[in-house]
DNA sequence: ATCAATAATGCAAGCGCTTACATTTGCGCT
DNA sequence: AGCGCAAATGTAAGCGCTTGCATTATTGAT
């Protein structure tokens, strides 16, 4: 019985077109499963009652919430918005709704993200990276809930991941600031602290160091969080020491255009006097000026291939299978050939 | 009977801890209303089995989800992601957890997310903007799910609203460009159908042209979405006509930041050649070359008392009270006195 | 017409939780 | 010890939907 001035229920519909609530039910999953004329009759019920299903209760019976959830380190600047958006429009495409939470770097929320996100009914979900507690696999692998990595590739880890090499990426640009004649290198890095990507591109420049006979040991690196200001007092702090560096590798663009500011206020031309680099080519990094040489990253393909990869895992419930997407230097302003 | 490897549910927790589901319920809900001793044989079977709610089945039993939708127009710039960002710290201190969906700017998508959010049980909205069918906020009213408006504010509206006076700020940015002594004023905006903080900019435009015995008619004004690439498309075609104008207004700074890049591109000094003004304050407005001068939007505040006002709504069941803040002009590099 | 298939529909049992109401327990009194 | 009352706990009825299975309608071939 529908309550007054409530929402209407299957039941309502059911009742006003003179059919079970359990037809009702299919002309709204399946409708090739009734013939026309019924559907019809359905239908124009649905219409007239203005019925919407109710999610809870379907995602009750059902199982199956055909909702994806994502929980990315920040919204706040655009490192992951354009891969997200392509992640969005392709689920979308196969009839996916996406939720989207995000953690601040925080382990602990994002775990608890997790956990909200599953108790929401997600059928899949969609993280940043591999450093995470193994009790949480756990407690996916026991729920069966499907998890793809993005923005990271590393074919022997337990989740299954759509992305990109990050120490290799930074090794090579890395070693073209070094054959631009670079050896007083310094790095302005994320905090590496449960932070797989930050950590492997620290790891990258080490290792291209070491390649080029330079002492991986003695590169200055600061870990700060990915913000503009904090990359700018990085710069500070890196430059006013003795000896300073002449290339400045940076662990996103975030931290570079901190650093280009930064040098621009105390009078440092770039690249002339110092050099920096960023990684992920985003949006900003065109726009500062001088702008960013940098590692381009193909967000929107890593996005999209993600997608397909999660939604084929939470469909057919194979165990996903890894891929690893290409990234390419960007040579642009900020990095010059030291004389 | 939990089923094999499944995920356990309150009666397994209940029967482990030898009491009853409405206890355990009431132990995860409502603590104080059980005796310490029996909380406790509670809690560790919760721990001891890994146990978390099914959220479904608790929204469907509660009628009550303790999540807030937000709806915005888009995740792809920044101009939404600061005020989100506190919107969402906000509630979640408050004990409501976030629901993001964009709607790349189309009142049909927003209609159907409007749908999507209700039936997952949001219970409140958080909406951007005023302009939207009156029969979406028909249903919002029939569902009783309680909705704020932001980023507009409009007394006379039908739905509350927490945010600016577009126009008026607008407006006095006009008034400052002419009162540096151009005439020849050109705008670009974002696409108005369906955007009443677009139309209510140019409006505000208009308004200062008039009063200040301009012949606003005569406004040039090129309506493009909101993307970088279009700013500089729309500067282009407008400095390549006769009688270009000597000053452009832009509807937000993402158009403004293209229209800058362009200048450059095409050899134009800003401001000294052209002036350029931005609208919102975003992080770029400050990063790109020059730096522009644009309407400030207490994005923080906003979401803030948005998160404020919406909850107090939805726990009151309050109809909810409109709140007007201020913007300011920021005076940067991108306007200059016409000599 | 008749019958077996097959298609369309109905029936009703849950899904995992909250909560009104009923019952039991514990406690301070006398 | 016995009483009354409040606090603690239990009982069970849904919440609105999906879906396996049972039932009825339809179809085509004989």
């Amino acid at each position: 019985m529908s309550k007054l001035r409530s929402a209407p229920t299957l039941d309502d519909v059911a009742k006003r077109a003179g059919v079970s609530t359990a037809t009702v039910s299919r002309c709204l999953n399946d409708p090739q499963r009734v013939v026309q004329a019924t559907r019809d009759r359905v239908m124009e019920a649905v219409d007239a009652l203005g019925y919407t299903p109710n999610f809870a209760a379907r995602v009750m019976a059902a199982k199956r919430s055909f909702t994806i959830g994502a929980i990315i380190p920040t919204m706040e600047n655009a490192i992951f918005a354009r891969g997200l958006q392509a992640f969005q429009e392709e689920i979308h495409q196969r009839g996916y709704t996406l939720l989207v939470s995000s953690s601040a770097y925080k382990p602990e929320v994002e775990e608890e993200q997790i956990r909200t996100l599953v108790a929401r009914g997600a059928d899949g979900l969609l993280l940043i990276g591999h450093d995470r507690d193994p009790g949480i696999c756990d407690y996916l692998a026991r729920q069966k809930v499907p998890a793809l990595v993005a923005w990271s590739y590393e074919a022997e880890e337990r989740m299954p991941s759509i992305g990109f090499d990050n120490r290799q990426a930074m090794m090579a640009l890395a070693d073209q600031v070094i054959a631009f004649g670079h050896t007083r290198l310094a790095m302005i890095s994320g905090l590496s602290e449960g932070n797989d990507r930050a950590r492997l591109r620290i790891q990258g420049v080490r290792d291209a160091m070491a390649q080029n006979s330079l002492r991986p040991e003695n590169l200055p690196v600061i870990e700060t969080p990915y913000e503009i200001e904090n990359g700018a007092d990085a710069f500070r702090n890196l430059m006013t020491q003795d000896a300073p560096p002449t290339a400045i590798l940076c662990g996103n663009d975030v931290l570079a255009v901190g650093a280009v500011r930064q040098a621009a206020q105390m009078g440092l031309r770039v690249p002339e006097d110092i050099s920096i680099t960023g990684f992920d080519d985003i949006e900003l990094a065109k726009i500062v000026q001088p702008s960013l040489t940098t590692i381009h990253v193909p967000h929107r393909d890593m996005g999209r291939a993600a997608a397909v990869e999660l939604v084929k895992m939470i469909e057919t419930s194979s165990p996903g299978k890894s891929t690893r997407l290409d990234t390419g230097i960007v040579m642009r302003d900020s990095l010059a050939r030291l004389i």
